[in-house]
DNA sequence: CGGACTTTGTGATACAATTCACAACATCTA
DNA sequence: TAGATGTTGTGAATTGTATCACAAAGTCCG
């Protein structure tokens, strides 16, 4: 196949949807797959499934579909999973706390290796065998372990200086709690969490609703 | 203005965004804003917003800009953040305690009124002055206050069968924290809220920085 | 072996979203 | 009043994404 163009963002994000899916394929013992079984199961068409695919090579097997191993082996090596990233994570309050106790993100690819606060009564406590530093050692951290990813769990307010200070000690993707658009130099990764305002999306399409049903029955 | 073809998905997601910014420009003090202005906070064009405004109304003023108490006004209402809809969470876990916790939920639009779990010895405890209750209280409490939201906050192997529940008592729109795509009926509008799918799809990018690096330094 | 099924990979096509570009209007200054 | 400046709202053009549709290749089975 020629691989002129290179994948687009949204075919990027869609990788990691693949590769659970194949995760639940393999738990459940099933060893092929077709796009069509594997689109039924995550609400996406088998069409589009084989075009993203196609952006990195031939996975499949005409007649037959896709061997789940193989394919998920080869979905996490193109999303660099085969190697395992470090991440420091700022913020440990209630949501920090939660992040570093959630398992999820230890299990694939990445490790969380520093968590950081500003509060002197925080730093020094110990959460899953992890001390809590001081944000003063923050940038030598990245710098010293070479830390590619942040996790970002501080107030709004906060939120902007610290990834300055993040990005200037080389953190290249950001994964960011706070209700805030950051600002990031080009070339830095950064996605964004964010409940409330998924929430607040789906409130319009329930107005919508009462308004339909308010004007049927007057 | 006409206003023919209604506005799709992409646009009512970021509807949320510009609500948030005028709020922080409210708190600055700050009266007026040009799309260039807020879309240079937010990383959106400025003829974006102007365009995903034309949908709904003509807000601004040439030569101005847009009112921004009039503007956020109008956009909650248009997202139907004027009323109050009434929320349930399903799994009191460590995530779902977050997120009764979390007061950003409370501030604007939901209200959370109703929390469950399937455990016998955390059904009774109170959180926030909210009492955990068995799931054979779901559809009920979902059906007699007239509950349109949920929030899911259960495993994944359970998720898709509390899911059905909460469709079959009323439920028509969820946050889903649970890593599996749900099977919903038309109309019934769900959103993700998964970090680790985000995490791994930045792991491709400093995978790619790697390669390159590699290759530029023999 | 041959014919009925399946399924992939991918150009071509259709659809969707974003950006451009500008007329129309508003304000300010002198 | 007039000219300079700034901004909106929106058709048209552009860019981006998803779907279609089909040749090619594999399986299955009598
Ligand atoms: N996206 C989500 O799902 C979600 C959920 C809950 C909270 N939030 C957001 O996450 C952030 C944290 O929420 P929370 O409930 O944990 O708040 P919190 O107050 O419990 O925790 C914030 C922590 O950050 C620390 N902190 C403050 N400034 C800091 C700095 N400059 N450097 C290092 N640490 C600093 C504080 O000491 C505290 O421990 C807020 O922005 C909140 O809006 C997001
Ligand atoms: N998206 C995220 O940000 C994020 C973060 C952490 C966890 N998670 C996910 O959220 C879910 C919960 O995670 P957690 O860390 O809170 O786990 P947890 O085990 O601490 O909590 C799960 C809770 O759900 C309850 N539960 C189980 N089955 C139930 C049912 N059928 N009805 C009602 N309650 C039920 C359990 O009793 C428990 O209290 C998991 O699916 C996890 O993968 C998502």
């Amino acid at each position: 196949m020629e691989r002129l163009d290179l994948p687009p963002d949204v075919v990027i994000r869609r990788l990691p949807l693949y590769a659970r899916s194949l995760r639940y394929l393999q738990d459940e013992g099933i060893q092929f797959i077709s796009s069509h079984g594997l689109g039924t199961r995550i609400n996406v068409t088998a069409a589009q499934i084989r075009k993203d695919l196609s952006y990195f090579g031939e996975f499949g097997k005409q007649g037959i579909g896709y061997n789940v191993n193989k394919l998920l082996a080869h979905i996490e090596h193109i999303l660099g999973l085969s190697k395992e990233w470090l991440m420091v994570l700022a913020g440990v309050g209630h949501l920090g706390q939660a992040i570093v106790r959630y398992e999820g993100f230890g299990s694939r690819g990445v490790r969380l290796v520093g968590i950081f606060d500003n509060d002197p009564a925080k730093v020094g406590q110990v959460i899953e065998d992890l001390p809590i530093l001081p944000d003063e050692d923050l940038a030598r951290v990245i710098h010293e372990l070479g830390v590619k990813i942040a996790v970002v769990a501080v107030p709004a307010s906060h939120a902007q200086s610290i990834v300055d200070t993040m990005v200037a000690a080389g953190i290249r993707a950001i994964l960011n709690y706070a209700p805030v658009v950051l600002r990031v130099p080009d070339g830095i990764c950064v996605r964004y969490i964010d409940p409330i305002t998924a929430l607040h999306s789906m409130t319009y399409y329930l107005a919508q609703e009462e308004d339909k049903r308010r004007s049927q029955t007057p």
